[in-house]
DNA sequence: TTTATTTATGCAATCGTTCCCGGTTTTTAG
DNA sequence: CTAAAAACCGGGAACGATTGCATAAATAAA
């Protein structure tokens, strides 16, 4: 099907005028008189005319439009991060386009190869979980194209860099459960490529140091692909609370699918949360209130560091000169007590 | 800044041919001996060429882009949907452009009139529930713009739509609250502007004049927001449960957000379900066998309508001729069955 | 009256790609 | 050996909008 729109030349010929004095006209140059500004504003209203954008963005070589990777849009962090960037997005006259790489490395590259190919300005990111050679993102940030990551950042590129306290929010996680009185405390923790993992597992380290307790590597499980299956969860948790020698009484759950997943597999064992085993997990579901127990979790400002990224990116977009000197901004997490945190079992 | 792409003249320059040549060669035309695309395509590889789509988005006037407008995507059913809308559209080499209209109207109008700036090839929409007049799309529609309707579909417009059969839901639901003894069942409803709305009721009072049961205009609320805000459920339930005649004993929720909302204010009132209010709801979240007690719902195939309706997008804006014929499509939804549904208290 | 200046408009190039229309050379057929 | 037919390649217009430059007419200054 084909959908005609008016171009300027149209106006130019109803009008009797060159194009060039319509195009001025629309963008009300000095040079044309008011008169002749005056019939081809009107006309244009009145037969709805509307610049093309594409021929913009041949012209000026932008297109407008910035492109978006995160690995699952139907994961509330991620919905409510675009949310964010979208706000901004909108007023500043840009469109996102989003791709998604659920957790493989392989359609990461392929994203963003297709986004590169649809000319995008610049982009916003939050690798995957297997994501561990960056050479395709590097590629690009070489020949100066506008990488801003968020969420999942990546130390070795130079780029400015949005996410969370992830450090404060595992520690402030682990001292809850200790103050509790657990003193067994697990973490399934996502994929240990990702730096937000690290720091989160640094942050349940220092807490369990501060407060006097010996570290266990046995009592950390990554998951690569962040909870993303099932399977890789239920493993996970066998392996800490069966084949350990040390049985936890807290777990942290260092990610959405993982809290989620964990919460499952103690339904699925019939243990009760959080007399048989307490948690706190991250998550950023605004249902955690209505679970019995209610959870008790850490959750990031999503929206915010949306905002906070497509911020930065634009700015650098439409930046005259090459951006230098980058920014990395840390918001911080906010921790929600709820039920699931609770005292262990008084035997 | 700036980011410089090689193009089709640089390669001909290089090599001492025409753009005209260098084109030809690269799409395999028989005008061009074997050597020379030899050496073009070869060329081309090495510099890393890639065509401009904005170029040839002008030259074809189509953008190979197709705008969604919904009215949140951090809401499962509709990122399920957008996902698999998603996973149809890059394998045929479109991207898509979401929009949110958050159920405003007047945000959807502004949304239409920034994709079609935008110069969308076609657009998948999902209506707002304040919607009722549907000028802005009857006069897109009317130009010969390809629109297909997912989920919330409208009866006055031609075109394709796609969606669940909400009165068998409904009706499913309703029937199985029946079976467990409920004889008072009222129903917090969307927006009454909506067809799966009308449909849905329709759907339960079927079911409850299939049963011999007495129907009761004041057994149904209606939430114009879809329960987006809390407070139109909270007096939606206030006025179901404390200012009528009889006092019904379950609960049909006609959409996701109603349905959290509901559980919210049943946790907030201490009553317990299903032995104070049983309740099912039109859910998509995946984590509604988590709660307690765990949720009977309505499931729609929100993935596999994305699907459908984006291959019929597709098939329209790649016909020919103008499309006359419209298919309308229901698929069947899914009904489970867990705690909540259950039987009332015995007295 | 003549020249300079302002005012208002048109021409043409540009962005990257495709494609119609020629043109030249080589091959094939008669 | 000549004419027709392939085979191969380049020039240039087109897509829609912007913009530097040229140009024309009208006005102001000398």
């Amino acid at each position: 099907m084909k959908y005609e729109a008016v171009t300027i030349k149209d106006i130019a010929k109803a009008l009797g005028l060159s194009t060039s004095t319509v195009s001025r006209a629309l963008r009300d140059s000095y040079e044309i008189s008011p008169e002749t500004k005056k019939i081809v504003i009107e006309y244009a209203q009145q037969i709805n005319y509307r610049p093309n954008p594409i021929a913009l963005s041949l012209k000026e070589k932008r297109s407008r439009s910035i492109g978006i990777i995160v690995c699952e849009i139907a994961n509330s962090f991620f919905s409510q991060a675009i949310n964010g960037i979208e706000s901004i997005a909108y007023d500043k006259g840009y469109n996102v386009i989003i791709a998604q790489s659920h957790e493989s490395y392989e359609r990461e590259i392929l994203n963003l190869q297709y986004l590169a190919s649809r000319s995008i300005d610049g982009l916003l990111i939050s690798v995957s979980s297997e994501t561990e050679n960056l050479d395709h993102l590097i590629n690009l940030h070489k020949r100066g194209f506008p990488i801003v990551f968020f969420d999942r950042v990546v130390e070795d590129l130079a780029t400015h860099k949005v996410g969370v306290d992830n450090y404060k929010g595992a520690y402030d996680a682990t001292t809850e459960l200790i103050k509790n009185g657990h003193q067994n405390i697990a973490m399934v923790a996502g994929s240990e490529f990702l730096s937000i993992t690290k720091e989160r597992v640094a942050g349940y380290h220092q807490a369990l140091s501060d407060h006097h307790l010996p570290f266990d590597a046995n009592q950390i499980e990554y998951c690569l692909h962040g909870g993303m299956l099932y399977e890789e969860v239920e493993k996970a948790l066998e392996k800490l609370l069966y084949h350990n020698n040390n049985k936890p009484t807290a777990v942290i759950a260092s990610a959405d699918k993982l809290t989620t997943n964990c919460l499952r597999y103690f339904k699925s064992k019939n243990l009760q949360v959080p007399s048989d085993i307490a948690m706190i997990g991250f998550s950023n579901l605004d249902l955690t209130d209505l679970l019995s127990p209610s959870l008790s979790v850490i959750r990031q400002p999503a929206f915010e560091i949306g905002q906070v990224a497509i911020e930065l990116l634009i700015k650098q977009i439409e930046n005259k000169r090459p951006t230098t000197e980058f920014e990395k901004i840390i918001l911080p997490p906010q921790m929600i007590i709820r039920e699931s945190s609770g005292a262990k079992k008084i035997r």
